[in-house]
DNA sequence: AGATGCTCCGACTTTTTG
DNA sequence: CAAAAAGTCGGAGCATCT
């Protein structure tokens, strides 16, 4: 099966660099309201189907599936997943796929083939709540995260990318994406200045090839990176980031992005910057 | 105030390409 | 086989809604 996904062209008509600067209802005019029907209509078996029916379009769009309502609420001794329940066939009235009318669909891919990379979380909280998905039975212990597991379902995705149309559910795997295009690679071998886009391919680069072997305990955080998706700049800290972004770029998304807050914590910094600059080369003088 | 949604990011993983 | 790209989940912060 051909790779659907790896980004071989740009759209040359796509010449917004900045999705932020975009509207929802044009960076995603797929995206369908959280609303219960586009995935009643959607059964497992349609998926499957369609999964591996599916055409060389990438990976499509999914949309907000509809939250809660495709879950089932239970305690997770007395609820654990029925796969074979939830992927039974289709019901007898799910239209054909791409027969109901989807805002979108024109534009949503259709999915991959399911992985088989599944994993059951509802194993360790046996006496906790858990949600689990109507339509692959995996279970969760918050309902966001249930909520968000759903779009995975969805054909319907809300992020789309403005060089190449491909659609994501996450804002961060769009922002991800878009390094592809526009060539950043946030991290940087130190040994052969190799550069790449993700820390794991860096980390990866680092054992196979280097043989340095990253000592990092599960799951223990990082040294986070700040990354300017505008020109690749890197800094250390946040306040970093928005003295470059501030100076460099400063029609950026990302200062309107910055919430109010950090903004006035970070501008007041800035301007105590400046004003001991200025100072200093007052006194220069 | 609590619930919920959105966003962000790290982490782990798989798949495909060259 | 290494690298690239992407899928997905855990967790957290913030904004908005009820």
């Amino acid at each position: 099966m051909p790779k659907v996904f790896l980004v071989k062209r740009r759209n040359p008509v796509a010449a917004i660099r900045s999705w932020d600067e975009l509207p929802d209802e044009e960076r995603a005019d797929t995206y369908i309201p959280v609303s219960l029907d586009c995935m009643l209509h959607y059964s497992t078996e349609d998926y499957r189907s369609e999964s591996s029916s599916s055409s060389s379009e990438s990976g499509g769009g999914h949309g907000d599936p509809g939250g809660a309502d495709l879950c089932r609420l239970g305690s997770g001794s007395a609820q654990e997943p029925e796969p074979s329940d939830h992927l039974a066939p289709p019901a007898a009235a799910a239209p054909e796929p791409g027969t109901h009318e989807e805002p979108g669909l024109h534009l949503a891919g259709k999915r991959p083939t399911a992985r088989s990379k599944i994993k059951f979380t509802t194993g360790t909280c046996n006496e906790a709540t858990v949600y689990s998905c109507e339509l692959c039975g995996k279970g969760f212990r918050l309902q966001r995260m249930l909520n968000r597991h759903l779009k995975c379902h969805n054909q319907v995705k809300r992020h789309l990318c403005t060089f190449c149309g491909k659609g994501f559910n996450d804002t961060f795997d769009l922002k991800r994406h878009v390094r592809t295009h526009t060539g950043i690679r946030p991290y940087k071998c130190e040994i052969c200045n190799k550069a790449f886009t993700q820390r794991c391919s860096l980390e990866s680069h680092l054992k196979k090839i280097h043989g340095v072997q990253q000592q990092y305990a599960y799951k223990q955080r990082r040294d986070k990176l700040y990354v300017c998706e505008d020109c690749g700049y890197t800094g250390p800290t946040q306040e970093d980031l928005y003295l470059h972004v501030n100076s460099a770029h400063p029609g950026s998304a990302f200062l309107k992005k910055t919430s109010k807050k950090l903004a006035a914590i970070l501008q007041t910094k800035l301007t105590s910057v400046l004003q001991r600059n200025a100072k200093l080369s007052e006194e220069d003088k």
